[in-house]
DNA sequence: TTATAATTGAGAATAAGTCTCAATTACAAT
DNA sequence: ATTGTAATTGAGACTTATTCTCAATTATAA
């Protein structure tokens, strides 16, 4: 397996784009995100370590790090992106509760199994692909 | 099977939500989009036919067409929200091409296995889920 | 060390969607 | 039919995530 803390500087260096202060601590913040993230998340984080990288910055280094398929945008049926580092996850699904919020991760080979036949069926060469289930978790469904 | 003209009014009546001509006007033209659609191309469409309804009117009764379970959103990683109209149709997925931006819909029994189980497995009590595929189309694969 | 093309910060611009509120209207009760 | 009233509407102001612009700065190849 690749060394994680470089590949966002390799990837950088092989498009011909420059390794900057900005965007290794742009990386640094997205590494140390365990959950989703929205953009203004990773704006607040910078600003609390001090740093006074600009909300341009941020965007703009979001979207070379989801070239990078670093990140990935999960929607949610909200009005703005949420992203999750994907570095070394195996890809999976998402259960959300229409009434808490709470978003369970799962997997499910039977899904990946349809996906790949899906793709197959129509000759589409498979890039990425996002499941979102929403429903009422067990505590909702009690709650009337 | 009921009578689709008659479902959004039914719907409204049940609530104690006005039948209004805005409201009718609405949903006649969401019955005739075949396809995905924006609450913009309403708008369009409605001024096409000379109908004077105004945004808000629209966006608050794409509201309810949602809460009737008459279309839902789609979200196809865009910065604004795509409907379709669900109305007597089966449960899909979609495959979207990278490049062209063609979409396809597709059924796959596994995925919706592969979903039942999940929500089995979590305890939710189900409500919808999305699944979108990306990738490329044969078409774009060989335009390098 | 220098030249230069890429990157940055600051803030203006954009645009989807929401909100406000006075005027209008559907419709239940008379 | 008429009326009372709560719901709905249109118009446009507002919000807010994201993008754009551009002059100043900086990474890096030569």
């Amino acid at each position: 397996m690749e060394d994680n803390k470089d590949i966002f500087k390799s990837f950088l260096k092989k498009r011909g784009s420059k390794w900057t202060p900005e965007r290794k601590a742009i990386f640094d913040v997205v590494r140390s995100m365990r959950f989703h993230f929205e953009a203004d998340e990773l704006f607040f984080r910078l600003r609390q370590r001090k740093s006074k990288i600009s909300k341009g910055s941020v965007y703009r280094t979001i979207k070379l790090l989801e070239a990078a398929d670093i990140i990935r945008p999960v929607i949610f049926t909200e009005r703005h992106t949420h992203y999750e580092n994907i570095l070394g996850r195996k890809h999976h699904s998402h259960l959300i509760c229409r009434k808490c919020g709470r978003i369970i991760e799962f997997f499910r080979p039977e899904i990946s199994d349809g996906l790949k036949k899906a793709y197959r069926e129509y000759g589409f060469k498979e890039i990425d692909h996002k499941v979102e289930a929403t429903g009422l978790c067990r505590k909702c469904q009690k709650k009337k």
